[in-house]
DNA sequence: AGGCTGACCTGTG
DNA sequence: ACACAGGCCAGCC
């Protein structure tokens, strides 16, 4: 899988993520993890930063729920939006938190 | 080749 | 809950 598979790979899957729900970075990485070869939390997040846009990358949040550097206002807009749980300023994973495989 | 950096993760204290 | 350390994979000097 060349890197520009993977990118389209990892923006596919975020577009699948349903309204409300969220996935962490590690999440992505590890349900690509098999297809990929790669299985590296900071690409997704590479990634994100350099072809997020498109894609709704407010619905990928770290794994403690916070949102990424430099858009908190902005992905906390969104989020709130949709109805996400959010405790102060993080995303209440346990609430919010998809996976591919879960029925949707 | 070698070193540094990053929208990360997990385990410890 | 917060701070730190080690591990991680790619990209860019």
């Amino acid at each position: 899988m060349t890197p520009e598979e993977y990118v389209e790979a990892v923006l596919a899957l975020v577009e699948r993520i349903p309204r409300g729900r969220v996935m962490s970075y590690g999440a992505v990485a590890d349900a690509l993890a098999e297809r990929s070869g790669r299985n590296s939390p900071r690409q997704i997040g590479g990634i994100m930063a350099r072809h997020g846009g498109g894609v709704p990358w407010h619905r990928v949040v770290n794994s403690t729920g916070r949102l990424p550097p430099g858009h908190e206002r902005e992905a906390r807009a969104r989020l709130l939006a949709e109805g996400v749980p959010l405790r102060g300023d993080r995303v209440v994973i346990g609430e919010a938190g998809w996976h591919p495989d879960a029925a949707e």
